[in-house]
DNA sequence: ATATCTGCAAATTTTTTGCAAAAAG
DNA sequence: CTTTTTGCAAAAAATTTGCAGATAT
């Protein structure tokens, strides 16, 4: 199957809204909030209602075309599925970056003997100060 | 200095809701929400208002009585500060069982050099489908 | 045309803030 | 008796739900 679109492919109708937020986190370098979404000005002449974002968020995440990860702010941020990867965070001045490190193979295969469950994912994340937080 | 009391120790007061909150902490076996402590048999006598739950457990995280943590549920469950260890949450019935794995010291310091991040902390969830749930 | 998407209104859930009364040390 | 803690009232922030009108295919 030929990819043409990712909308078609995902079995979801291409909207304005839709491709406006689709291309939002195809540009950003950073996991993003509803809030962020709602606020970028690539949506500034849509102007759709929060509720459209929310959804839209819940659609792209069930298409598996965004993920949604938590980084202890007490919201979610999702951002581009993509090749496997975690994230540190800059405690100092939020900055988010992403890590290419995991978690090796064989230690999930002891949790898995260990606890009996089988893994579907996981989430690791990193909190610590930047260099230009430290310098500055 | 002899650790006679914990919030002697820590500096603030030594209140019954307190010490209904502490002990609740002490016998939960997984971490709890706000809500779970709020309607905890253990408080049923003292019923202490929502908010000040959430100003005690704010204050056991300063205090370093609990720590806070994160499962992809859009709030927050708390833990007593204690040996350090990570969790695995089963997808279908909710169950948290403690992890006690962890990323190796290399694998952090590799992280520290190639992000010139400083690391305070780290998170490592895991997600999947525990053993009762697969038979059931 | 019909199924899907969006906006509006409203509500729910989680968490926070301000101030005065109550309790701890 | 002074400082800290708690309750009450209120609000903020994040997210969800129902329904009717608008839009995509």
């Amino acid at each position: 199957m030929k990819q043409q679109n990712i909308f078609h492919d995902a079995g979801i109708r291409e909207t304005p809204i839709r491709k406006a937020i689709l291309s939002i986190f195809e540009t950003s370098k950073t996991p993003l909030s509803a809030q962020d979404i709602e606020s970028h000005t690539k949506l500034a002449t849509l102007h759709p209602d929060t509720v459209t974002i929310y959804r839209t968020l819940e659609t792209f995440c069930d298409a598996g075309i965004i993920r949604r990860i938590e980084l202890q702010e007490g919201k979610f941020r999702y951002e581009l599925e993509q090749e496997h990867h975690h994230h540190i965070v800059c405690l100092s001045c939020g900055k988010i970056q992403d890590i290419h490190d995991c978690i090796d193979e064989q230690t999930q295969r002891r949790i898995k003997k260990e606890t009996g469950f089988t893994i579907q994912r996981h989430s690791l994340e990193f909190f610590g100060i930047c260099a230009d937080c430290r310098t500055a």
